[in-house]
DNA sequence: TTCTTTGTTGACCATTTAGTCAAGTTAAGC
DNA sequence: GCTTAACTTGACTAAATGGTCAACAAAGAA
């Protein structure tokens, strides 16, 4: 019934190059649908608002997102190991990102968050659900760790704000300099946070 | 010779106010003007564009916040102490601002600077160069508990930008939750980060 | 074939926005 | 009190922006 159409994904994937590169204040309707090559009348047609657009596509990127990050965190991967192929996926992901468009993503969740915290009640708050998510994992991983005697964190939630605070503070410095560099720190932090011993391979 | 006028001190105070509630993105010169009680004309007759102003706001800010940096940072005050002065300061500042606003500020630095390094060349440029300087702060301060024996962190530019990272996390993380509980914690995650032994007062 | 639902288009409107300017006002210095 | 530099003002323009709409096109269902 009625002709189909991509023009939904087209409009969703230019409002994330277009949120990623400048930002969503920066971001026009008109933009957005040069970009998407999808005329204004059919933007309306299938969003309310850029705010709406902007919702529809952090949706979108979670539901992608997500089993993926099931994959990593998966409870039958060793605690520690979830969190290295974290940082590991995450530095590989941000170095294709790099690749295609000339400078470092960061995390959009984050960036985004900062930006509309008092401004989109809706953005934000779908913002701070994904971002939870995210923070779960994290929990999680850590308190299992605890629990098999590998690090010392009684208070799991804890370490997991200080983690997720400290690798989402280095994703954005990576943004502000355009460097990834200072991503391949990140594994070697955490476990700096979790006060775990460093795994001297030469020494070793 | 000619009269004299506070308005350029004004324009500043507002688009700093206007920043930190919304976005750089999303404050126009309109709301600027309105806000300071400035006529557009006399914006122009300052200064050349919105990127001008704000760079102007970051250097008055800077040139007030540094002397107080000076003074917590003081080769004088033991290292580790500095380090927690600081995050008492900043904890008073957020609190402060929170009281005066309503909603957690973090650092606007760090914001900003998030959303306009694909932009603003010469915003990004003057962010970059006030974020150097608090890692200066940080990688001293840190030199000296090493060198002190107080801390093992033989690399003191990497530690500085893990606790940089992770402060500057925590700062953007209350903010996007509007919370500032979240901050509380940030002297025992830089302690964590530093392989300090926690210092547990009941015990002792 | 024809009907109906779904999607597309370009023209259109009202506001907002950045930016200009000539004429006016004020105060410091002579 | 006069001069002049420093500042102010409001009216103006052009462009960008968000948003609407009626007419049109395509594709599946009857």
């Amino acid at each position: 019934m009625g002709r189909s159409s991509d023009a939904k994904e087209r409009l969703m994937d230019a409002v994330q190059e277009l949120i990623w590169h400048g930002s969503y204040g920066s971001t026009t309707i008109d933009q957005i649908c040069d970009k998407s090559g999808v005329k204004k009348g059919s933007f309306y047609y299938f969003f309310d608002s850029k705010c709406d657009l902007a919702a529809a596509a952090l949706d979108d990127m979670w539901l992608k997102k997500k089993p993926e990050m099931d994959a990593i965190f998966s409870p039958t991967t060793a605690p520690l190991e979830r969190l290295k192929r974290f940082c590991d996926e995450g530095y590989k992901r941000q170095v294709e990102l790099k690749a295609h468009c000339g400078t470092v993503r960061g995390c959009p969740l984050f960036t985004l968050g900062a930006e509309v915290c008092n401004q989109d009640q809706k953005l934000h708050n779908k913002i701070k659900e994904i971002l939870e998510q995210y923070h779960k994992y994290m929990e999680s991983a850590i308190r299992d760790a605890h629990a098999q005697g590998i690090i010392h964190a009684p208070d799991a939630a804890s370490k997991a704000r200080m983690v997720f605070a400290y690798g989402e503070g280095l994703l954005t410095q990576a943004r502000i300099v355009n460097d990834l560099e200072v991503l391949r720190e990140m594994h070697e932090g955490i476990m700096g946070i979790l006060g775990v011993q460093k795994v001297t391979k030469k020494a070793a």
